[in-house]
DNA sequence: CGGATATATTGACACTGTCAAGATGCAACA
DNA sequence: TGTTGCATCTTGACAGTGTCAATATATCCG
């Protein structure tokens, strides 16, 4: 309730500091983010974060679940875009994921890469907004399935773990700059997408 | 030509030092190495190290690689694997790909990950060696393509994209352990197989 | 033998994340 | 209106990191 700037109670650090550390992980990398500068850059005590942050990896993780929900938003509206005709969508949301991912390769990296995911790091918090978008990944393989776009003789989750996989491993050797460039999203999109569906019809004429 | 066990000069250091990381990093995970703590394991003071690697960076990208050396061996071993049919052979590097990464998760996030490819990491000597495992990847997708396994109708870089990237995604995903098992490793393989196999007769149909 | 050179050492610096103890302000309850 | 309790913030401290500079020692070559 009070005006919070510059008192010995700041009010609302915990929304400062994930927005701080956003910007900054977002801008710098997931590397440059350092719990000191931070509560500087917030002007607060080194020690202060850690009212609102268990430690640095659970900052880490909220950004993150922050970064799924702006992610799943975006896909969901592009896998409703009902202007397009459901081919059409197939390569739009392929698109859209890779695009995505390069424009935030930062963000990318910390929702979907060893940082959060491995060694069980990843905080309640984050995975029960995590999963349900993984989750939405098999609804919309599975529905693509139906339609014909995708092989229907695959087991739903086996081929969302092959597409995603595809959209996964594409987005990672561009953001890492692996002999792929971001100038050639679209030719490899496109040629990804084609293949599924090129393999949905064959498995069709059988 | 000295002894080198205890003396001043190790005698051997280099070569001992990459061991020690490397086992290290593949034991523990990149984050887990330390220069000083390997410096201490390798019987030296904490600086030694600088004299035969100019700093982290360095000695990881030397681990890396090895890495390398390692993987294109393997690779190429099963591409020439004459007991087998190209189909079967497809197979089979589909699926050596991902059980190596599964079997080396963090020598394979080492030498595909972030921490060196991002930001100009990669040291000359690195590239160098990696380089050509990435065309190796190219040379075979555009034998499989001749070979009619893969579409024809596709420029080859663009389509090792694709193939790679699919290789590459599912690798990361089992490794990060993100909503992909181990134990079905077989199975995403021969799905994502069978895909590329079926995209390539339907082209070939029309 | 003697000097250059490669190699190894100690000291120091600026960082990092995080814990423990104490200070401060607010809010609710007597 | 106190006073007590709790959330919040602070300073102090510790162990750890990579890396530079200056120094010491061993080895090799002329």
């Amino acid at each position: 309730m009070s005006d919070a700037s510059q008192n010995y109670h700041h009010g609302d650090l915990r929304a400062t500091l994930l927005r701080v550390a956003t910007e900054r992980v977002v801008n710098e990398g997931i590397d440059s983010l350092s719990l000191r500068k931070l509560a500087e850059e917030a002007g607060v005590s080194r020690t202060a974060p850690y009212h609102h942050f268990k430690d640095k990896n659970a900052l880490l993780n909220a950004i993150a679940a922050q970064g799924f929900a702006q992610w799943h938003e975006k896909a969901s509206e592009v896998f409703d875009d009902e202007s397009l005709t459901p081919h059409q969508r197939f390569k739009a949301f392929f698109r859209n994921y890779i695009s995505w991912a390069a424009d935030n390769p930062q963000l990318y990296e910390l929702m979907f890469g060893r940082t959060i995911w491995q060694a069980g790091n990843a905080t309640d918090d984050l995975t029960s907004i995590a999963f349900p978008s993984f989750q939405f990944l098999v609804k919309i393989t599975a529905h693509w399935q139906e339609k014909g776009i995708l092989p229907e003789n695959q087991d739903p989750l086996r081929l969302t773990q092959v597409t995603w996989g595809t959209m996964h491993g594409i987005a990672r050797l561009v953001i890492d700059g692996i002999y792929a460039e971001s100038s050639h999203i679209n030719e490899m999109c496109d040629c990804a997408a084609d293949m599924f569906m090129q393999a949905a019809s064959a498995a069709h004429d059988e």
